[in-house]
DNA sequence: TTTT
DNA sequence: TTTT
């Protein structure tokens, strides 16, 4: 059957990427962390929200990864959402992660240049002439 | 700061949705699962693995997906991956889901009429030599 | 550097996939075009508008795309925008259109099972209570 | 019916937004154009194609762009193809362009710190250019 | 916990 | 386990 599933996240890096080599064919996995904030607002206050979710790169893009991807620094990755299922102690564990597809590196300037405030009403037909802040 | 969290699923839904209210507001939440497979191949063999997700909607949305998403049917779904931990039991407990903003009814065809085996190579880490027709 | 370009439409097929074949190397070519409707609201007036765009797929998409995508059916296209420029009659041309990576057949239900109306408040942040149809 | 109109583009920008207001409601529209490279391999010639768009923001993502988007900088766009028809001295022309819903201003690294090398073997087609059949 |  |  045919599915779809993509994602698309730029956010920042919260750990340095890890790399190991599967062992046999010797390919190269990278993982790490990523933090992706979102600010919304409730009533009149302004809140923010992290999703953190690790990343797996294979391959080419692992090596990329150990390289170039570090701590801090914010990125952007578009992969799948994967889900893995595994026992531990007898106990069944599961996770969500990313597997990386592309990843670029950004450096995003400081808020003031920024339109993720905006973001709720950027549609056209929804404007509230009154909120705009400047 | 500016994030960007995108996410776009077409996949089966696994369970019926719940909806609920929040309580105060009243504002309608739904709660469902989704089930996004995924062939491909390894070496020869054809393997197929299966990414299970909650997703979650809110207001008209919710009440759209309690009247017509239904355990089964094939939908689409653009939105947001979310991390949410809570205690529970004195423990510490977390979960990625999608917030839904946008979902579409889909009907599927047969396997016959699909590309999804063509899709399969493009990812440079499980891509077979052998496979290419030209 | 670092680009990032990524469609993703899902919409109803205008013209049956045109097969060609690029000389010496003979990969297939497969062209199409698609309509993408979106459903707004201005004032109380439901309005609608449609992008049109073509669809260019290539090699084993392109064959699929020759075998299963007609006129009338609804499919969803991941893919990339292009901008192609030529010289016609000494007059520089230019278009811009989809190249292909992954296509899905699907069938979409009746309009009553529907939640594109809602796409303009599903944020639950920008909610207003007002505005429930229901 | 539903539909889905979704562009994601992380390119450069060409030209500084220009600014209007529309008559009436005074609504402000900004316009300014993006290019978007993708380097592939042709045997083992790397090249480059671009495709150059309009961009089109409304409402408050307008008044952002005229202040914050410049010629020259990274900027990534969420939002969705649009296909406008109009007559111009009797002709008909027509123009595609996205109609910014999210932008995102990004500073990118220079070239050592990329993985687009890495991407263009993801295509399951290496297909020449030359060679086209239109 | 699971869909096809 | 966390980034800004």
């Amino acid at each position: 059957m045919g599915f779809l599933n993509k994602v698309i996240l730029l956010g920042n890096v919260t750990r340095n990427p890890e790399v190991r080599y599967i062992p046999g064919s010797g390919t190269p996995v990278a993982t790490f962390g990523l933090a992706v904030n979102r600010r919304y607002k409730q009533g009149d206050e302004t809140r923010e929200e992290t999703c953190f979710i690790d990343i797996v790169a294979f391959s080419r893009l692992a090596e990329f990864a150990g390289e170039y991807v570090a701590k801090g620094i914010s990125i952007l990755v578009e992969g799948r959402l994967s889900y893995r299922t595994w026992e531990q102690d007898g106990q069944k564990r599961s996770k969500h992660e990313i597997v990386a597809e592309n990843i670029q590196l950004v450096w995003r300037k400081d808020r003031t240049a920024d339109a993720s405030d905006l973001l709720d009403d950027t549609n056209s037909d929804t404007f509230d002439e009154d909120d705009i802040p400047f």
